[in-house]
DNA sequence: AATGTCTGGTATCAAAAAGAAACCTGCTTT
DNA sequence: AAAGCAGGTTTCTTTTTGATACCAGACATT
């Protein structure tokens, strides 16, 4: 078989669309190094509402990379964690969060230059 | 300066919106190994609509990933190349591609077992 | 001179996805 | 009985995306 995700219905393509996303890097990043709860988890994450967190979960726990354990305490808590095969993608997520990092002001120079050179020819 | 992408609205978060996506990523993987037309990228990237193709090439322009050069041919022709910047994203990008290849067999397993989990108990 | 062709887009409108906020459930405490 | 908490789901609005049509410049053809 011959997956390739620059095909758009190949299943990798699917994957990879789940990969590539910011709120999965993110939310990965963080499950890599502890389990958490999913009130803690709508804390750390600032911007995602909570019905993405919920179908973001609920897709990350569909493709086994991430395991829900609800414990009957009172009130319930649920936990998500991470599993070994979503581990073996943290690393690579983890580069992608430290691009941004490393290199974000070389973006946002190139960004004041291109704004300076188009500025003025936006269309009339 | 602490630049922290779980902040909602940090420079690296926008940033990291942009590369952490699935044109991005076909996209920069394409031009990573040569530059390309604008009509050629869009048949290599199946399923991206001309609007979007545009619309992610001037943002990538924009945070110097990638260069756009229009010859005076005739028709004009518009080539659009990976800068050295991008090229520091590439090979972390490839590792997104190629985890999506090498896993999808156990990603489409966890897929049909929590789907079979799962079924009927959809709501009521 | 009008017509057609090609590239590289933009404009317009409909559909899909995401965000905001309210609501619901089960269980306990006041 | 009312209120509180965790973990969601529903509903409604706003944003994005997708499909399609259209446009401009520079020729070449009839």
């Amino acid at each position: 078989m011959e997956w390739n995700p620059y095909a758009g219905t190949c299943p990798t393509r699917f994957v990879l669309d789940r990969i590539a996303d910011k709120w999965t890097v993110l939310l990965l990043g963080i499950l890599a190094h502890r389990p958490m709860r999913f009130n803690a988890i709508l804390r750390e994450l600032d911007g995602l509402s909570q019905k993405m967190l919920s179908q973001v979960l609920k897709s990350l726990e569909r493709d086994g990379l991430v395991t829900r354990t609800a414990y009957p305490t009172v009130p319930v808590s649920v936990e998500y964690a991470i599993t070994p095969l979503g581990q073996t993608l943290t690393a690579t997520l983890e580069k992608l969060r430290s691009w941004a990092v490393d290199n974000i002001e070389t973006v946002l120079n190139a960004q004041r230059e291109y704004d300076g050179k188009t500025l003025g020819q936006e269309k009339a």
